[in-house]
DNA sequence: CGGAGAATTGACGCTTTTCAAATACAGTGG
DNA sequence: CCACTGTATTTGAAAAGCGTCAATTCTCCG
């Protein structure tokens, strides 16, 4: 029943990462671009399954995701888990960590990945020297936050069925605004305990409710390859709400103001 | 039973909610802090259980706490509310709609409310003329991300009386920071219906479970006002890991690194 | 004094978890 | 090629946690 298996990266992959995500949010200027490509190039790759960050580690940097899928999760004293997030390309792990040097979280790969290393100090030079960056920067983060609460509210409020159509969503959107889906079918690599620890659920809750899924028709699960086969009756069940993940942007009256602040 | 219910802000007040909230991510000179002041000080007030935002609505400005508190919140079509954060005096609420000037969320008055304005192009200017301050506004709102992760945490593995334990800790740890709870006796303006869409559960299993914490003598929660008895035990109870909420500040050298970019 | 919202409690039912076990599948070594 | 082993997948029954329905008391406020 299951065909491939993570691995691969199966054509999620962006080659400016950052000029892609920062670009979401607000128009790139050639000289902004000129600007992003000028910091560090240094690449890591990751296999599928291992660390990129340990909650409670030290951590001297921040990680740009190019190709792959990264969770970061939080763990409780008894080893409860929950995964926050599902890192896509474009974007960057663990950047609260900045502030305190010390991971608080874990981030491990899903697949294997690709990303860049971007340095505090590089960041710091780059938000000094082009300010409308750091905005964009910080807006990024901002929306982030935003889909992270729509999350909270999966969790907290909606049933397990809705919960993972709400997911399934999400993910096919994120992965089209990145031109990174085809038609209906998208690179899935989420076992279905991540899956579980993801949603608040356990593993044999989610294979349950992904099985009620399956019966109805709406998507297609194998392996690590996702078919989603009726979007909109997706975002029916899931209560999908396109607010908080329209492809929102800086409008170009406060891009002005940032350049003439700059002078 | 019950003592002062929401209003007055019962000692919860910052007279300069900017420069405490930034202070803690980072040592502010004397010129920062000047800049900080050159800020509007358009200040607003809300009654307990005004709307300061309506999700979906037209925004075009932030709000930065000064007294009282502020609940956060989405909504599913059905009705259904998760509230994804209490603001407290310092914090800014209302950040991710700069990007898209439409409010992805609620937020309303918990108690009567005191706000700064921040206009978006004072925002521009401050990030550009002073980055340092914008990369102390970028990593508070990292921070504010981390504790929204610990929530997320919280509801989708956390049992009832976990969670309550949790928050009441964090609440505590929040306030003391700013210097605004008292020894063990806090401002806890949130009705049970509030605690339950913030937690993810029923009012009435607030209420059970609140009783159970009540019986087991960790806390007493008279009206608007929450004394915690016995704080470590709490924390045990609620699997509290001080990591992600630590005063974690920007390294002065990272600080030094601004100033010479900045020339 | 009457009405509205908040606080509180009891009984019952549904969603999800827990425990337990069986089947399928991929890689390993003989 | 085939047992052997570990992991993913699937299913069932029972229990627990939490939700729903319903009713009552209390408090504030007009």
């Amino acid at each position: 029943m299951s065909g491939t298996r993570g691995g691969g990266g199966g054509g999620v992959r962006l080659d400016r990462p950052l000029e892609t995500k920062l670009g979401l949010v607000m128009t790139l200027s050639d000289d902004d671009r000129a600007r992003l490509r000028s910091l560090s190039e240094t690449e890591l790759r990751f296999r599928r399954g291992a660390a990129l960050l340990s909650e409670g580690a030290e951590q001297d940097a921040v990680y740009v995701l190019k190709a792959g899928w990264v969770g970061c999760a939080r763990h409780l004293s008894d080893g409860r888990r929950q995964i926050t997030r599902f890192a896509l390309p474009g974007d960057v792990v663990g950047f609260d960590a900045l502030v305190q040097h010390v991971s608080t979280q874990d981030a491990s790969a899903l697949s294997d990945v690709t990303v860049v290393v971007l340095r505090p100090a590089e960041l710091i030079d780059l938000a000094a020297s082009a300010p409308h960056l750091g905005m964009a920067l910080l807006w990024a983060t901002a929306k982030d936050e935003s889909a992270l609460a729509e999350r909270l509210a999966s969790i907290g409020r909606r049933f397990a069925l809705e919960r993972l159509a709400h997911l399934f969503v999400e993910t096919r959107l994120r992965l089209e605004a990145l031109g990174l889906a085809e038609e209906d079918r998208l690179h899935f690599p989420v076992t279905k305990e991540q899956l579980a620890d993801a949603m608040g659920l356990t593993t044999i809750h989610i294979y349950r409710t992904l099985r009620r899924l399956t019966e109805s028709g709406l998507v297609r699960l194998d392996g690590a390859w996702l078919e989603i086969l009726d979007l909109e009756a997706l975002k029916r069940l899931g209560k999908f709400d396109d607010l908080y993940i329209v492809p929102g942007r800086i409008p170009e009256a406060s891009r002005r103001a940032v350049r003439r602040a700059k002078d």
